[in-house]
RNA sequence: GUGAGUGUAGCUCAGCUGGUGGCAGCACCGGGUUGUGGCCUCGGCGGUCGUGGGUUCAAGUCCCUCCACUCACC
């Protein structure tokens, strides 16, 4: 099977690596941070908005699709691309993290996940086989298998059985594929066990997947212990497929991440913080609601080149959130995109250069006082 | 000028028949946010109860005076 994915260049110092991922509807280039747009939109942000941001690849969510407005009805209108109007890859996850973080009472049996909507309370059940059914009818680009989230803490066993299960469910979603064209990338669980994680991970290898995640990170654990893993798990995972670590992060996990070799990024902090007044600028976060920024007259980040640091002020942005503005969420979003996508276009150059971790210093000598993990 | 009504937080107001000023809303100030139930959430600041007297053990609450504003009528 040829891989969709081709390392084009490695650091010499660590495991950051810069690549190019093949999908139906084009080329993505690696390390790459993908916006989430959970209802067939990123929140705020017109595709327009988001290609001019430089946004490669978007993230859908298969849970929030079949509930609401159901994968058929998108298949009709001509898939989830055409139905959102954004011509280049969507990657769906399969609805594993939604089912456990959305639903406390959902029960997970070796069948699927039978859980109650959050719309309206309606019992409804998704096995693997349904998930990849689902992301076919919407016609993603990149497919996730169904998996069960691990909580954090969680006991050895209680990861252990929940890791058989998500590896089990990989195989199942592998078989009910259908030849579309669509990738599918396994997820790696294991909680915060290192030799659960690398079974997983072997499993999943032996199963063979497009592409491997790592899920059930960042989900309160303690930073280090992420860090722990992911040095464990990503030089293990193969080479030549790309490594997607799910749901995060910060900045600094971005960078982390890269620097262990991840590929692949989604989280919703920059759009969800940006509707809630907190901004990432190059110097770390800004908080624009604070009254310190009622008559600051300069760019919310001075070394940023988006349309929102050229063409606004800081008091503006401010009156903008004070006073409720739909404004001040689509253009707090556009910044908040456009410096993740471009700290990723950065990373990406660095390592073509071969000076990854000179940029990473840089990155932390500009943050001041914030110091490398 | 006469009659009626209203004065409690920056604003809008609760405060029952007297018993320590409100877990009120909004505003303001600050924190949080990691495969999005999110213009969300948690916390904080904030008052000579219009003025001056009186009654009472005790007055935002009852009585009188004055002031301000609102409405109606001359």
């Amino acid at each position: 099977m040829p891989s969709p994915f081709t390392v084009l260049a490695r650091s010499s110092e660590c495991q950051a690596r810069t690549g190019r991922l093949v999908t139906l509807r084009g080329t993505i280039e690696t390390p790459v941070f993908m916006p989430v747009g959970t209802q067939a939109t990123v929140k705020a942000v017109t595709p327009e908005d988001l290609k001019s941001l430089g946004a490669q690849i978007i993230l859908g969510n298969t849970y929030h699709l079949y509930i609401r407005p159901g994968h058929e009805l998108i298949r009709e209108l001509g898939g989830l691309h055409r139905f959102m109007h954004w011509d280049r890859p969507i990657l769906t996850d399969s609805g594993g993290f939604q089912i456990f973080s959305l639903n406390e009472l959902a029960k997970i049996t070796e069948e699927g996940a039978a859980f109650r909507s959050h719309l309206d309370g309606a019992k409804l059940f998704l096995s693997p086989e349904d998930a990849i059914h689902v992301q076919e009818a919407l016609g993603s680009d990149i497919m996730m298998t169904l998996d069960t989230c691990i909580p954090f803490p969680a006991t050895r066993d209680e990861a252990a059985r929940a890791t058989a299960l998500t590896n089990r469910w990989a195989r199942r979603c592998r078989t009910a594929q259908s030849p579309t064209g669509q990738l599918l990338f396994g997820i790696v669980q294991g909680g915060m066990n290192e030799d659960l994680r690398l079974e997983a991970l072997e499993e999943l290898k032996d199963i063979g997947f497009d592409g491997y995640a790592l899920g059930g990170l960042s989900v309160g654990e303690p930073k280090e212990m992420m860090l722990d893993i992911l040095a464990c798990c990503a030089p293990r995972l193969p080479e030549e497929r790309s490594r997607y670590l799910m749901g995060v992060g910060t900045p600094e996990d971005l960078v982390e991440g890269v620097r262990h070799g991840v590929d692949m990024f989604d989280c919703v902090m920059p759009t969800r913080n940006a509707r809630n007044g907190m901004l990432f600028t190059s110097q770390g976060k800004l908080v624009i609601k604070n009254a310190c920024f009622q008559r600051d007259a300069g760019p919310l980040d001075p070394l940023c080149t988006c349309s929102v640091c050229k063409n606004f002020s800081r008091a503006y942005l401010r009156h903008l959130f004070q006073s409720h503005e739909i404004l001040a969420s689509q253009l707090n979003s556009i910044h908040n995109l456009h410096y993740y996508c471009n700290l990723m276009a950065q990373m990406r150059e660095a390592i073509r250069q071969d000076r990854f971790l000179a940029f990473r210093d840089e990155f932390y000598r500009l943050r001041n006082g914030q110091k490398p993990m």
